[in-house]
DNA sequence: ATGAAAGCGCTAACAG
DNA sequence: CTGTTAGCGCTTTCAT
């Protein structure tokens, strides 16, 4: 356990010559002439000397450093988009500071304040569900650092953002349903006041209407969850011998709902076909595999670092506020013909 | 757009002080008099003073910060882990730097130095799996900066671990079987060169062994993927009529089997009881939702920064090297009865 | 071509 | 009780 790393300081001395001298040689300063150069480098290497990310940050007043806060890891969609952050992050020389607000909105205050404190060059969030107030994300913006937003934007604050396109993935699914000869669609669905309720909602109308196939509101049932699916069983089954196509508002909902009928004889996708939304781990492993909506965290991801590097490295420029569409596609699979 | 944070210096010139009173006063040193605190106090408020984590890293020789190393997080043990770590990382005052190896050793280098470079005062890894060269990791520890291993730990650095329990996790799962009736009992493995193919082999053994049943190696197959399992479809078939239980080395190995032989009439659990292992989110939504071994990814976690921040707040004394085993669970569902 | 000095923001030993 | 000074590790004028 040696205490200390080395330090140019060290270097220096041992070499006895001056700091600002092994700092220049170590970063090919023309002024410095070769034999010095040389002789820095190969001792520099030989202690396997490392410039202090620290000193270096605060030096330049940059510290390569991205905070990334959102609402929790533990969640196919976003641990796929701190991947595909940490991937292009990482191949940009930068860094990934995560915090987890579990859907907290005071954790996310303190979460947004730390990042801050460690000078993280900009910011990457998701708004916890139970964020109201947005002070906290105003003032990382006055203080000069910028924000990309992501899945769960922020209306209030003018910034970048990288959502996915509900709408259309919610079309594309109903379109898919129609052309594998649907025509009485249940649709299960978020709550309208949620915003991803709302736009898979308009998507399905849409895809209707396209189609000229009237919106029946029967057909549009608040329900989205796996538990849901359970306690209205019995509603669900006394639709089933009038449908033959189920859009979900997401996976688990759609599988609940395949399961609930083929336990009571429903062929799948024989009888009614079924298309879920989001297309996480599960989708593959029912029987038959889920068609889905696949949702690109992954992309979204690396979208969200690419907007946030790009404006971060071109500081001078004003460039306007760009707000990227993801837009989502259709996974085929088995639970539609 | 303001440049530049408020700094001590700004307060003290402002207020008419010197730097080091305000940073005393800051901090409540008993030398300060109250009139002064007060003023230095409010006035830092007034102007949202935030010290800077960079500077006081240097200075300190301490960042508080803790750099992880994990293979991939889609995944969703590991991101449990992430959670897990995450959580009491935040509670105990520290920060986490997370990089994501990709099982990439090259990667796992340049992550490693990265961190070091950054002066992260602990690493947690998980070593990727192409990863044969111990050098950087040594090189962590020579320069003080402690580690400690996780699920995929490396053997020949001597450091603190935490590891699931894959034997008695085995055991468990099989004995279960056995309690439920099943006498003659499958085991889906993963190959006995690694460590948990080994390991989970060794505890249904045990459990065989413990129950006076002999051990049929024709009920030990090579099959740990979904995609072997469809492989193997027949064999497996072949087996289903003298079988009455099966042990799986995990969650997806076991469902698919579960559906081959559902598919083919027979009945679960009433024909065929089914243990998996590992309890991701797939286990519950199988029909029936799937009896499983919790892997506890989120304790492990948690348990891993324990051991790391207990460490690194008692640098004087001289801690052995712990090893952490940490014993899965069963989680019982209606794929066994 | 090299060195001395100042400073990024903060703290702490030492003076007074 | 408060200020001065030095230094954490590094870069960058400004001298020489």
């Amino acid at each position: 356990m040696k205490p200390a790393h080395i330090t140019i300081k060290d270097i220096a001395r041992i070499l006895g010559v001056s700091p600002s001298t092994v700092s220049r040689a170590l970063k090919d300063h023309p002024d410095i002439s070769e034999e010095t150069r040389n002789l820095v480098k190969s001792f520099a290497e030989k202690v396997k000397y490392r410039p202090n990310a620290l000193a270096l940050s605060l030096r330049k007043q940059k510290t390569n450093t991205l905070g990334l806060i959102i609402p929790e890891i533990v969640h196919h969609f976003f641990s796929s988009v701190i991947s595909g952050m940490e991937d292009l992050a990482y191949g940009e020389g930068y860094h990934m500071m995560i915090c987890q607000s579990n859907e907290n909105y005071y954790r996310e205050v303190i979460n947004t304040q730390a990042l801050l404190d460690h000078r993280v060059d900009g910011l990457l969030v998701s708004v916890s569900k139970t964020t109201r107030d947005y002070k906290h994300l105003h003032n990382a913006i006055e203080n000069g650092i910028p924000i990309v937003f992501f899945d769960r934007i922020c209306n209030e604050i003018d910034s970048d953002r990288v959502i996915t396109d509900d709408f259309e993935g919610a079309r594309i699914a109903t379109t898919h349903l129609i052309e594998c000869g649907a025509r009485k669609i249940l649709h299960l669905s978020a709550p309208r006041h949620l915003l991803i309720g709302l736009r898979r909602y308009e998507g399905y109308c849409q895809a209707l209407k396209n189609h000229n196939i009237d919106i029946d509101e029967k057909l549009v049932l608040k329900c989205d969850t796996r538990e849901e699916v359970m306690t209205m069983r019995q509603h669900l089954l006394s639709l089933a011998p009038e449908i033959d196509g189920i859009f979900a508002v997401n996976d688990s909902t759609a599988i609940a709902a395949m399961q609930v009928l083929q336990e009571n004889g429903y062929k799948i996708p024989d009888d009614i076909s079924v298309v879920g939304f989001g297309d996480g781990p599960i989708a593959t492993i029912t029987s038959p595999p889920l068609s889905t909506v696949e949702q690109k965290g992954y992309e979204i991801g690396r979208e969200a670092v690419r907007l946030l590097i790009q404006r971060l490295e071109n500081p001078t420029v004003q460039l306007g506020f760009q707000t990227k569409i993801v837009t989502p596609t259709l996974k085929k699979r088995q639970s539609t013909r």
